[in-house]
DNA sequence: GCTTGACCCTACAGTTACTGTAGAGGTTAT
DNA sequence: ATAACCTCTACAGTAACTGTAGGGTCAAGC
């Protein structure tokens, strides 16, 4: 099928699977007009791809996940040692994101929000470590 | 001062500090020698700009930042517009990735981590929900 | 058989926020 | 003077696309 019937099918836009054609990661036939002819295994890949980019696999790792997909003969350990590691990171990133949530919602619930030039949200990122709430004349 | 010693002093990598006077976030003097001449004011805004990107505000973002920052007359409630708004990205993020999280450990789980090729994550990423549970992304 | 419009192609440039490196020149200490 | 270290510029590379220009192809309608 065409590229844009694939694209429907898969749910990625047309420039992304140009791209993961470029990179080797589902290379789609030929007509003889030079349009790409997608096959139903390719929009299989691409689906994969899809739902793994989207749950934050680095396109390296889609590219591993996806050898190991197509190879009857892998342990199912490789693959659990590929993800537990993501699902680390995605921890840490989480542990990251949740800290500079509470930094941040500080300084903005000790910003008086108004027309005055005071600001403590400046004040905490100028580096003059005064974020209490008491001084804000 | 040289760039080492203000690289040091701000905490952020030279090539950083080069990349922040090419697209004029901070644009220090420059000796007969051609070497940069950082002030202490330079270094305070550095500073400024490595805890403002260290909260995860875009360099554009930091640019207004740094423009209020710099304004006297600016009112608070510029300020913190930004920071809410860039609040609200912060706990979208986490959210999204608490979700990730779940679907990921939850297939992680789900795999035995053997020898065997039998393997729920691939089986979940491939779209089969053979993985029988709740939504995957 | 010709036009219209939807679809497809390639190639190049741009995005974000840096980071790496080469090759040259300046500075400091011995 | 020489070594060790600092600094300079310019170019290229990273991740993962996205946008755009300037074409070619195809099916339908008149």
């Amino acid at each position: 099928m065409n590229v844009g019937k694939a694209s429907e099918r898969a749910g990625l836009p047309v420039r992304t699977m140009h791209y993961y054609e470029d990179i080797g990661l589902v290379v789609p036939a030929r007509r003889e007009n030079g349009y790409r002819d997608y096959s139903d295994a390719d929009v299989h890949k691409l689906g994969f791809l899809q739902r793994a980019r989207g749950l934050g696999f680095s396109v390296e790792e889609c590219r591993t996940l996806l050898a190991l997909y197509d190879d009857r003969n892998r342990a199912s350990a490789d693959v659990k040692r590929i993800a537990t590691k993501h699902l680390e990171r995605i921890e840490a990133k989480l542990e990251e994101l949740a800290s500079l949530r509470n930094v941040l919602s500080h300084l903005i619930s000790c910003c008086d929000g108004d027309d005055r030039p005071d600001c403590p949200i400046l004040e905490g990122l100028a580096g003059t470590t005064h974020t209490n709430s008491e001084n804000h004349a």
